[in-house]
DNA sequence: TTGAAAGCGCTAACAT
DNA sequence: ATGTTAGCGCTTTCAA
């Protein structure tokens, strides 16, 4: 180290402020020469402010390393730029799809994304909605129709941009972005009865909070039922490697119902794996047994097989409902009123036509 | 609906706070007969307040539906129990991973995290940084050791706990927790050339930004030259479905370097794409030729063969970071010093032995 | 155990 | 184009 006048230097020396006290604006005041209300201006770029009075400041700021104080703008401005995204999982791939859709639509506003996790536990949702609102957000982007009464309570009462995304079959609060899952079951049956499989399995996570899983379940065998077909084995689980899962639950439904000639798996991680299973055992698909999955995830691209599978249109659910709290923050209307209802796309693949 | 004597009931009408102005500690003040200092009191459970008073608070905080303005306290208190978390994104499965082990953490503690995304890009890195620490946070996680000037002078200058995570190749601003990176390339360099592979192909991101990526394939390549051996073909790709890409990437590969008998792959999930192809082509793995990629992701398990990988530690990391954020803020000092380096073990599989 | 006063750092609204 | 004043809704501090 060099030889420093009897400075102790060190790691964690700061050369710059190092009183510790952050830097406010009467900081960048002092050092400019300019009026705590003019720097104020010139930082966020509002008011008429002479070219060389910005320079002044700006550079004075820059000098500082100044921060500004969101907690004071807000509070004088009563504006939060913030979005409270609430949501039940980070590892299940189809939630950052969701956030990479609104954090890049925000993108084009002053508006920012937050998001919370609630592990699909209604307390926690409660909780984490409760903590978010405390910071007095521009709207709430929240998924599902199912909320705690509290829950439901806060985002009535919040006063701002609610929507609640991935699933229109219920009452919103306010408004509503999604997919109908009864209609994707619905439709998957559908295409399934349409090739002719009529043993039919499915395999799904045991997850009683997972409504839209629920929901896609009970339009599947509502609609199995009209063609007077019932589910002939199912399976559920939950936790572990899904992929590893879809291979268990597959080979074990296949030892005890093997003349099942279709499965339908409730997402595409556990398809995948059964998809698998059944390849190494030489079985073919789908000439002897069909199967589907359900989100259209990117990883499907790399498989043996192109699973069947349907889009739950990720994306356009986050895209959408930003606009939708952006539009409604400006003041400005919602042309496609409170419900917006996209359409997933059947991906038939090569896992569901008989051959 | 039922009949309700005139007033207009609908999905928009909230039957309390109509008035859209968010609740203040006055308004609960009123409500509970209470001075505003002694329901602050109640609500935070600071300082001795009669059972009697609380309970009186307590109700009348509950009935009107009153959120604190935590806006306000922070201002007051001059303490933001958040910490910002920052990491390039979150499509890579291993970051979800490394957040659920800060979360879960700091769940424990009175701090809660708070995500911004990079995207892997420097400026954008600085903008969130910068916007994040503009909410005056107790604390910053952040991926990597490699920052602009900028972005390591706002860390340098926040004073407060900075953890820089994943990598501990470098000087930390501050605190560090990581593997080392080169060190990792480094030991599965050394356990291929243990099994006598010779002629080995590499495959990986175009990511010039990955710096963590790039340090093991200098410590891997470097680790082959001491033994006389070059990279006999590489590859690199950007964007798309991992597991398609690995599986094209290999394609190509065999096809233009048949003689290869090992491939090293920067990430699981071309490794496995690359699985998939070899042993669907009747390849011998690891007989003919043996694979190897990084990281331990979970999805591993349900392969067709158990891909050998080094485990990055990421649940671990996330959580030696929080703790040590917490300690930091609670005033306690870290025993272990400013850099915890953690140990990734090579999880032999069975796509790196020889027969 | 409770209350009153002051002020956190900024911005809206109003001067000038 | 720039400055002044008065809060934003809480918590800190001090007094009762």
């Amino acid at each position: 180290m060099l030889f420093n006048n009897g400075f102790r230097l060190s790691r964690t020396t700061h050369l710059t402020n190092s009183s510790k006290r952050p830097l406010t604006l009467r900081d960048v005041s002092e050092a400019s020469g300019v009026s705590e209300m003019t720097v104020s201006r010139v930082l966020r770029n509002k008011g008429d402010v002479s070219a060389a009075t910005r320079q002044k400041v700006q550079d004075a700021a820059k000098k500082l390393g100044y921060v500004p104080n969101k907690i004071a703008g807000a509070l004088a401005s009563q504006r939060v730029n913030l979005v409270a995204v609430i949501i039940p999982s980070l590892g299940n791939m189809v939630f950052p799809e969701v956030l990479s859709g609104i954090s890049e639509t925000l993108e084009g506003t002053e508006l920012q994304p937050v998001v919370g996790v609630t592990d699909y536990l209604p307390e926690k949702e409660e909780k984490v909605l409760f903590e978010m609102l405390s910071w007095r957000p521009s709207g709430v982007i929240i998924a599902g129709l199912e909320h705690s009464e509290a829950s439901a309570a806060m985002l009535q009462q919040a006063g701002i941009p609610v929507v609640e995304i991935m699933d229109v079959d219920g009452e919103p609060v306010d408004h509503c972005v999604g997919i109908s899952h009864r209609r994707a079951g619905r439709k998957m049956a559908e295409a399934i009865i349409a090739q002719g499989y009529k043993r039919i399995g499915f395999m799904g996570t045991k997850m009683p909070l997972d409504h839209r899983a629920r929901k896609r379940f009970e339009g599947f065998t509502r609609t199995l039922a009209k063609s007077g077909i019932e589910i002939a084995d199912q399976e559920f689980y939950s936790g572990g490697s899904a992929l590893a899962k879809g291979r268990e639950m597959t080979e074990k439904m296949m030892a005890r119902t093997p003349d099942l000639d279709f499965l339908y798996y409730s997402n595409d991680m556990i398809g995948a794996g059964g998809l698998l299973y059944l390849l190494e055992q030489g079985i073919d698909v789908p000439g002897k047994i069909g199967i589907a999955g359900f989100n259209g995830v990117e990883l499907l691209d790399g498989l043996p097989r192109q699973l069947a599978t349907m889009d739950a249109c990720r994306r356009d659910i986050g895209v959408k409902a930003a606009e939708i709290v952006a539009a409604l923050n400006s003041g400005q209307e919602v042309p496609e009123g409170p419900v917006v209802t996209l359409s997933p796309t059947l991906a038939v693949g090569e896992t569901l036509r008989r051959k």
